[in-house]
RNA sequence: UGGGGUGUCGUCAAGCGGUAAGACACAGGCCUUUGGAGCCUGCAUUCGGAGGUUCGAAUCCUCCCGCCCCAGCCA
């Protein structure tokens, strides 16, 4: 676990660390990971995970797991089982501190109260139009509402009906008395709550009034003793109104706000508005569809949840707009299961090979090992007959310079078996497709050299044609064409990837793989890596996705 | 345009006044029963630009430029 013993720190546990040292807070370190839940978290709500917990890990604090919901529109149990799987996958522990903003409603209530009570606070009968217009522009000051200087008693009394569901959504508002010259916007005499009659996923019809973010979250973090406040970027220009309420409203310790700037990824896109509509229009096939760049496709995909921690580590966490290149994630992705994912044959796209020299009938089982490098991994036996498949681009009639697989004169090695040789050839007559090759094999090869004592260059992988299995094999691409689909604006979903999924059927793999468990995860050897397909398998139609491909110098070689 | 941020290799990212880490990507080479893996080598005379301070500046000062965020009763 101590992964970054070497890893300089970044600016927020440097800011950490001189709290410490300083004993601010009595030396406590306290974080939250604080998701609405109204959609699935993805690789960039990751990145604040491995943030957060990983600084309470690392400072011996805690990390609370907070579902953000004071908006119940769009909210709903669905994500929160969703956000507490993912979490949970990840490999987080909140231990007995999950929360609610929701749970929290009526102390936030009896906050908002006080505020008016200190005459901090009022009811505001301007339409949303009116608020915004009084509110001015980026560059002209704001005006100050009618309702502003409403008395206390008159305050208190509207608010509280408010509360009793007197008053239409939308009718009246309760506003913070801050400054409306104010430059940064976000002061100027912002909303604390608002009305509304959507029912609540968990409260339902019990409230009508919920408070805004600014009002919610900074008292929520105050609640659970958070020392530390970790956000994005974009929560820069609310700081301000964060600690204005945190002044107001608590005594003692304070927690404070520290923003860093959310991930980026290239080819995908990682905004939740748009995830939505990827989901909702059937561009993909759901959330967990394994070419979403959330936790749930992730994870369907076949990614290791060790990966994608890694990956979070290696990005780091700065405050520049980053784009983050995600040949990096598929190198983590790579690097692990490299190390860990035992090795099996599998023929994406079959060409029958006939060995003229082996008898008729006869079968030999070979042994072979689970993992070049890490024993422990275990044999299997593969079985070896006259018929068998080779991948269709490993012949070569008329071979380019540098090739190395099977050619009319050029022999190869059968991975983990036998070399081979060609003899002849069988094409269709009417499309000229080659049907099958002729070969001939040297019984002496199997451990051993070539026929004469030379090397062979080329090792391709097989199965043998009488106990393959057929299967069927799904190869993800980037979901996107553009390296930044989101720099497009709405006209990101011209940007798709026609290509991101290519269905194959049927693959023929060696028989060990009818076993596999749903979410096995496999090297086939010389193609990529590949995970058992945990909803669409059948025993009669196992479905591969294929997580990464393996690094291909031939395909670039060939060019 | 007011305010708040931010600019270091193709992409992330260290650097905190003493002379540009690392990772991914990329390019060569070695090795190899995975064209995989591994190993080795190369890859910013320069830090958005221009001035200035200093023996010495990516780091300090001044001015300029680019990019991001804020005018939801979303978070």
């Amino acid at each position: 676990m101590e992964t970054n013993v070497n890893q300089p720190i970044d600016f927020i546990r440097e800011i950490i660390e001189e709290d410490i040292k300083t004993n601010k807070n009595s030396g406590r370190v306290a974080t939250r990971f604080p998701p609405e839940p109204n959609g699935y978290l993805h690789i960039g709500h990751a990145k604040s995970i491995c943030l957060n917990f990983g600084i309470a890990a690392q400072y011996k604090g805690t990390c609370n797991l907070r579902m953000d919901d004071t908006d119940p529109a769009g909210e709903t149990m669905e994500y929160v089982e969703s956000i507490i799987n993912d979490v949970k996958w990840l490999g987080f522990d909140w231990e007995d501190r999950l929360f609610f903003a929701s749970d929290y409603f009526e102390r936030l209530y009896d906050f908002a109260e006080e505020l008016i009570k200190k005459g901090k606070a009022y009811v505001c009968d301007l339409s949303p139009d009116e608020i915004r217009e009084y509110r001015r522009t980026l560059t002209e000051p704001g005006k100050e509402s009618p309702y502003r200087n409403r008395t206390v008693e008159e305050n208190l009394d509207l608010f509280r009906r408010m509360k009793s569901g007197e008053f239409a959504d939308g009718s009246r508002v309760l506003r913070a008395k801050i400054d409306m010259a104010s430059s940064n916007i976000l002061m100027r005499d912002p909303v604390l709550y608002r009305i509304k009659r959507t029912p609540h996923y968990r409260t339902g019809k019990k409230w009508v009034i919920y408070p805004m973010y600014d009002f919610a979250h900074c008292l929520s973090d105050a609640i659970e003793g958070i020392t530390h406040s970790i956000c994005t970027l974009e929560f820069e220009n609310n700081r301000p109104l964060y600690d204005w309420i945190v002044n107001e409203l608590i005594e003692g310790e304070k927690p404070r706000q520290i923003e860093f700037a959310r991930l980026n990824l290239s080819y995908t896109i990682l905004s939740k508005r748009r995830l939505i509509e990827l989901v909702e229009k059937g561009y993909v096939a759901g959330w967990d569809d394994p070419r979403m760049p959330t936790i749930a496709g992730m994870r369907r995909r076949g990614y290791t949840p060790e990966a994608i921690k890694t990956f979070c580590n290696k990005i780091g966490v700065a405050k520049k707009d980053n784009l983050v290149d995600i040949a990096l994630l598929e190198a983590c992705v790579r690097d692990d299961l490299n190390e860990n994912a035992p090795r099996a044959m599998c023929v994406l796209q079959p060409l029958k090979v006939i060995i003229d020299n082996y008898p008729e009938g006869q079968t030999k089982e070979i042994e072979c090992p689970n993992h070049p490098k890490n024993p422990s991994l275990g044999k299997r036996k593969v079985p070896f007959s006259k018929v068998l498949y080779i991948e269709r681009d490993d012949f070569s009639e008329n071979p380019p310079k540098k090739y190395k697989r099977l050619s009319p004169d050029k022999e190869v090695r059968l991975r983990n078996a036998y070399v081979i040789k060609f003899s002849h050839l069988i094409k269709d007559g009417a499309t000229g497709e080659i049907k099958e090759i002729h070969c001939t094999y040297d019984p002496a090869t199997k451990d051993g050299p070539s026929l004469d004592g030379k090397k062979v260059e080329g090792v391709i992988h097989w199965v043998a044609a009488s106990h393959a299995i057929p299967i069927e094999v799904r190869l993800y691409d980037r979901l996107f064409t553009v390296e930044d689909p989101a720099s497009k604006g709405d006209d990101y979903l011209n940007y798709i990837n026609p290509d991101s999924l290519k269905i194959l059927y049927p693959c023929f793999a060696e028989h060990n793989l009818k076993d596999a468990l749903p979410g096995a995860r496999f090297q086939f050897e010389r193609i990529g890596y590949f995970s058992l397909d945990p909803k669409d398998s059948t025993k009669e139609r196992p479905v591969f996705n294929r997580i990464v491909s393996l690094k291909d110098t031939w395909s670039k070689l060939a060019k």
